[in-house]
DNA sequence: CAGTGGTCTAGACCACTAC
DNA sequence: TAGTGGTCTAGACCACTGT
């Protein structure tokens, strides 16, 4: 059932397995998996590591414990929005639009005292400037601002910027991202907002300011995006 | 250093422990905390333990491994929203304002296709209706409509509705919310919403339909907020 | 009562990092 | 090479659930 030699770890084995089994219908909505010993048995491997599969699972909303009865299998999800935090390109990308940019500017300049406030530098320390026109299937969505401090990425070309951000984060600046504060609020558009849109005044927009952190909890940027009330609807899946 | 007499489990101690050394300033952000071998011997317990306290404190964000070198104390967070899904009472508590409450409506109701299909019942399952109006500070910030299924909450009562429901879900109802799926979007008042939340159109409002579940997935309710955008933000932490 | 998940022990080997 | 976190074992006692 497992394999103790492979790379992978038995536990995410155990966790593969069970999925399957519910996805094939083995488990319904509602009935119990096997308990926690009884798969220690089925799969040769102590109960520590059974547990840790059984967690991960929960964690996901997949499984939910009851104590002294059993582990069940939650109903399915509705709908499956991205799960977390993703960057323009991949949610676009997502909802099966095409995302493309036009880009209205990138340069170094000195942050204000509220974006040096939010990235935690000096005012003195530059932060690249990047303001870009978002289309998804080519009508204009959004325009978004960025804000990056220079220190964390010294590299950082134009070109990175045609395609996802996050992708040049996480691989090529080899950081690992770990979430954002994010604000939302809805608005009316100012008049260069909706010329830059294509839209008419009065017009709703959707505001969005984003924090975002890596793993040590460094901010590594502020984003700053308004949307275009009848295209946007945004999406999120919050914990209680 | 640990009191294993204690129905507070050993590890939520070392946590709180733990918490404390970093508040206090012993283990300032980007220092490395005491490997798990070292609290090990300090507590006088085993690594397995030890580990449970850190992985807890690693989900929170307060700290985060590295691979052969440690674990280290993550930078503070700039500021602390509700961390997740919180009612309006909630909320507006948290903000330091006060919440209260006009009802509009209360019934029972045939639900409609979509709202049956987010509650996963049938349309001929009976619903509750309710609509408020909610104020803060005395001051109107959102229209509420929420959607319950009587089947779930057969006891429901009016008075419950002037509290947090969310209260009376898990205290009174005894279940446990797990989460919910939030759609938000930007929108222009209509003539009724914006008489209703004392503003003049041209007026922007944050609509947000929320579909919550509890542990074992099934949804609870459905509410649609429109929100005065001049006096609501939403904010939220959201994780990669 | 037997069975369940929650907590805990005292070890172990591994891959990775830093010196 | 020594130290770290990642994974794993084979047990154990507890409080809680259902019969």
């Amino acid at each position: 059932m497992v394999d103790k030699q492979s790379p992978i770890p038995i536990y995410a084995q155990i966790e593969e397995q069970l999925k399957n089994q519910i996805s094939e219908g083995k488990f319904p909505p509602g009935a119990a998996i096997p308990s926690e010993r009884e798969l220690t048995e089925t799969f040769g491997v102590s109960r520590m590591t059974v547990r840790q599969s059984i967690t991960n699972l929960v964690n996901e909303g997949l499984l939910y414990r009851e104590k002294g009865r059993g582990t069940f299998v939650a109903a399915p999800k509705v709908e499956q929005p991205l799960s977390g935090m993703t960057s323009f390109t991949e949610d676009m990308l997502s909802r099966g639009m095409a995302p493309s940019n036009q880009l209205v500017k990138f340069e170094k300049r000195q942050p204000d005292k509220g974006i040096a406030e939010q990235l935690q530098i000096m005012e003195s320390d530059e932060v690249y400037f990047v303001e870009r026109i978002r289309y998804a299937d080519n009508i204009p969505m959004a325009i978004e601002r960025t804000y990056l401090p220079v220190k964390l990425f010294p590299e950082l070309r134009e070109e990175a910027l045609k395609e996802s951000l996050y992708k040049y984060v996480e691989q090529t600046a080899q950081l690992k991202i770990a979430g954002a504060v994010q604000r939302m609020e809805a608005s009316l558009a100012k008049k260069e907002e909706a010329e830059l849109l294509h839209v008419e005044a009065p017009f709703a927009v959707l505001v969005i300011e984003r924090v975002s952190r890596l793993d040590n909890q460094v901010p590594f940027e502020v984003v700053r995006s308004t949307y275009r009330a009848d295209r946007y609807k945004f999406t999120s899946e919050i914990q209680r």
